[in-house]
RNA sequence: GGUGGGUUGGCCGAGAGGCGAGGCAACGGACUGCAAAUCCGUCUACACGGGUUCAAAUCCCGUACCCACCUCCA
């Protein structure tokens, strides 16, 4: 069975066919740093590292460029409104959203660009498409210069959108443009901008528009036809039906897929960045772990809307928690091999849900086995059970993880919780229930829970 | 106005014409000194109204409600 991927543009679900055999080039649209993510912004992230590690697990050489938007409108007027240099904040913001993606263990990209890296590229891709009867400079002497969005035929070709159905931008101020849906590819400087948000060009100072950067950067790093293109939903219009237009109008061919991850909504409202503190990442990671927060949003289908929830967040951490319990009775192993039933999941456009039920099932047995000594068995279930965590990235033994629970605290908490163990295993011997039962009770009552295993009692927080 | 998506059991969440995903919670049983963990079992649902079909959660028509996008958004 081969890979198969929704394609946005397709509507459909189609036969992962790369450009070239056993590679693929995404491109996934990463976030403007403009505030600290929160979990709506990583669950993109997350998505698409599933698709990058199951390429790889499928033995695709992958190349996978995630951008950073470090210079638009909302930076500067935060940066303004903070009284700080716009780069500043974009710096700082970016160093967040690194945290927050360590923290859920989404592998760096094969490289990041950054939008105000990469003004030469971009400006190259204007006077090109300005060449070729798509783009023109605002007649206003704004120093703006617009797509032309009547001169490409196929625009909303994406979105299946006629470009007469559409509602003309609200920004505009038509600020010299031909029809009000055309959209800008280059903003002149305004006085109120500081200079150093603003770099030469053919048409004065001034700074990139927002879509022109993903084209330009795509085309850099993947060339001019790549597989994948992947983003949130919300990107699909105007983000990239411009990108494809300008790319296809300057003939590139673009991308062969188009991917969408949905929302993560809370009170089925989405996760606007005014919604306060309570869902950013570093907030959230003080109630469940890193690694539960990626199983709970890997244990949902990546075009499924999700209603975030502190329950269904804890219940998911729950279930995650069996898997790892089942792990560590087990013991030390190595990863085994990929059960059909999770490979065949997993090809049909990323069916984490049906990857993670295999997932259970292969738990399910391998304790049943365990239940009957069977340790053998045990041992492959287990084996079974760590490839496939490792290909969702959910691996507990994973050393990215292990850092994570493991802290100085864990070695004195031991000292003392095997100190009072062994009070409890000498009033057992004695049959001195009552007071065993006590010492169980004050350590749960300090949050650490007591299992009796066939090796003895065992501790976890 | 245009475009796209959704509504599944106590809860979370899959599935996309027939053989009842899975998890969490609850309850019963096994195990245990008692627990915990684990195993076995129980709880058998698809917004509403029509239709097609031997067979519909799944396809078609209609209705209701919800959400997203329409040039700042993961």
């Amino acid at each position: 069975m081969t890979l198969r991927l929704y394609d946005t543009a397709a509507r459909a679900v189609r036969d992962f066919v790369p450009l070239e055999e056993g590679k693929a080039g995404i491109y996934v649209c990463g976030l403007t740093v403009q505030s600290e993510p929160h979990v709506g912004h990583v669950r993109s992230a997350v998505n698409f590292d599933v698709l990058r590690r199951w390429l790889l697990a499928s033995g695709y050489d992958v190349t996978f460029i995630r951008n950073i938007t470090d210079i638009d409108d909302k930076i500067l007027a935060k940066a303004a409104e903070q009284g700080r240099p716009w780069y500043n904040l974009a710096y700082v913001m970016k160093r967040e959203l690194d945290k927050a993606y360590d923290d859920l263990h989404v592998l760096p990209p094969t490289y990041e660009p950054a939008a105000t890296g990469h003004v030469p590229e971009m400006l190259e891709l204007i006077s090109l498409l300005i060449d070729r009867g798509h783009a023109y400079a605002a007649e206003d002497g704004s120093g703006d210069v617009y797509f032309d969005v009547q001169s490409w035929p196929s625009y909303g070709e994406l979105t299946r959108q006629k470009v007469d159905d559409m509602e003309a931008a609200e920004d505009a101020d038509p600020r010299g443009k031909r029809d009000p849906r055309d959209f800008a590819l280059w903003k002149g400087r305004k006085d109120s901008e500081p200079e150093t948000a603003s770099w030469p060009s053919p048409w004065g100072r001034g700074r990139p528009g927002w879509h022109i950067e993903c084209s330009a950067m795509a085309g850099k790093y993947l060339g001019a036809a790549f597989d994948i293109h992947g983003g949130g939903v919300d990107l699909r219009f105007p983000h990239h039906e411009n990108e494809q237009a300008q790319s296809r109008a300057a003939g590139h061919p673009f991308a062969s897929y188009w991917m969408h991850n949905a929302w993560i909504t809370t009170s089925g409202e989405k996760m606007s960045k005014s919604l306060g503190n309570s869902l950013l990442v570093p907030n959230v990671l003080e109630r469940v772990r890193g690694i539960e927060l990626r199983y709970y949003m890997v244990a949902a289908h990546y075009r499924s809307h999700v209603e975030f929830s502190f329950e269904a967040l804890e219940e998911a951490a729950s279930g995650f928690q069996r898997i790892e319990g089942f792990l560590e009775r087990v013991g030390p192993g190595a990863a085994g091999t990929l059960p059909d039933a999770f490979v065949a999941a997993m090809d049909d456009d990323l069916g984490t849900p049906a990857a993670v039920g295999v997932i259970h099932d292969v738990v399910r047995l391998g304790n049943k086995a365990l239940a009957e000594g069977d340790h053998e068995s045990a041992a492959r279930h287990a084996g079974e059970v760590r490839a496939m965590l490792g290909v969702l990235g959910l691996d507990p033994a994973d050393d990215h993880w292990a850092t994570g629970g493991t802290n100085d605290l864990t070695a004195v908490v031991d000292a003392l919780v095997q100190g009072l163990l062994e009070q409890r295993a000498e009033a057992r011997a004695h049959k001195d229930f009552a007071t065993a039962d006590q010492i169980r009770d004050r350590i749960k009552a300090a949050g650490v829970t007591i299992e009796d295993t066939p090796s003895g009692p065992k501790w976890s927080v």
